[in-house]
DNA sequence: GTCTATACACAGATAGAC
DNA sequence: GTCTATCTGTGTATAGAC
């Protein structure tokens, strides 16, 4: 099969990056075109435009993000190690230069996203969400788990949790605080 | 005391709401200038500086979080009422129009701000979390609560869902469900 | 597929009349 | 204090040469 043009993935790659970094709408084709050496122009060649980048971005980020789920169900993991390995996941999105989950950080410019981006959005918590209320569920009934609320509504605590947790990490200028905020909400549902 | 110009006050309310739905650099003098039926310049002759007007809103805007939470502090509250309607002024500035904290709001752009608007935003989530780790300590004494973390740990790990409860309630499109994240979150840390 | 050149809209910002 | 007019930079986007 061949493989898709080298330079989209990188613009891709690239804008996902600074994306990470500043959002949505602080960052510009002459932004994504400096740090790949390359114009404008053969950024538009790929993307038209950018809602149709921001669009690609999101949806393969999405992709991404699912294929390490399954990735996490297929393997043979007691349900807390399968939360210790999902926050592990997010943490290595998290770079010292500022850099957060790619969804979290267009979270703030939601309302101004494209159509086609706030779906995708949506589409990648939902996600997380279903994926965690089912690691929920399990370790509930095998009893790793304690918690009063359904399923669902921990689990989405815990995805509100993890959100802010790199926003707050990132603005304190403190990496390790994510993983720490983690661990302990990791800790709390834990039956003893 | 003669009061401050009224439009002045007024360029940062609307300036405010629309960064609370959009965050800050989707937001321009334009935008601002429309919702009030003035010019472009008229906004500049209050705030020469974009950064200048961000910078005083985010003070503002933490100040007046400040007298909130200090007149919580002053009534005489249990620790449990306390944070119950510290949950409740954040959702008081939640709107089904997608306005969420305005500090929530501008920690996606957060590498874009100015350093002064860098600087308030993290001296609010600093505020919140001295506060945060007061009201949790009094509570762990007086047998309250129950956390087996260190009450500044578990008050981090509060604000980090407080945060993201307000994103991913605006991006489900379900105001409702802030409440019920947190609402959740509190009764997880009240003793039996 | 990438380039130069350019179009067009809008951003933040300033000057000066009223 | 607000206006009109204008400046300058930058944004997204397009046309057409190479």
């Amino acid at each position: 099969m061949p493989s898709l043009s080298n330079t989209r993935t990188h613009i891709l790659d690239v804008a996902q990056g600074l994306m990470q970094q500043c959002g949505f709408n602080a960052v510009s084709y002459a932004d994504i075109g400096k740090q790949l050496g390359i114009r404008n122009a053969s950024i538009h060649h790929h993307f038209p435009s950018k809602a149709e980048l921001g669009t690609e971005l999101t949806r393969r980020y999405r992709e991404r993000v699912k294929e390490v789920l399954l990735t996490l169900s297929a393997a043979e993991l007691s349900p807390v190690s399968m939360l210790e390995q999902y926050v592990a996941a997010y943490h290595a999105v998290i770079h010292g230069d500022g850099r957060i989950c790619l969804c979290t950080a267009l979270a703030g410019d939601y309302g101004t996203l494209p159509a086609d981006m706030q779906r995708e959005v949506q589409s990648f918590f939902a996600l997380n969400e279903r994926w965690l209320t089912d690691v929920l569920r399990q370790g509930q009934t095998s009893g790793h788990f304690r918690f009063s609320e359904s399923p669902r509504d921990t689990a989405l605590e815990l995805l509100a949790t993890l959100e802010g947790a790199m926003l707050l990490a990132r603005v304190r200028q403190e990496p390790p605080l994510f993983f720490q905020m983690m661990d302990r909400s990791l800790r709390g549902l834990q039956a003893t």
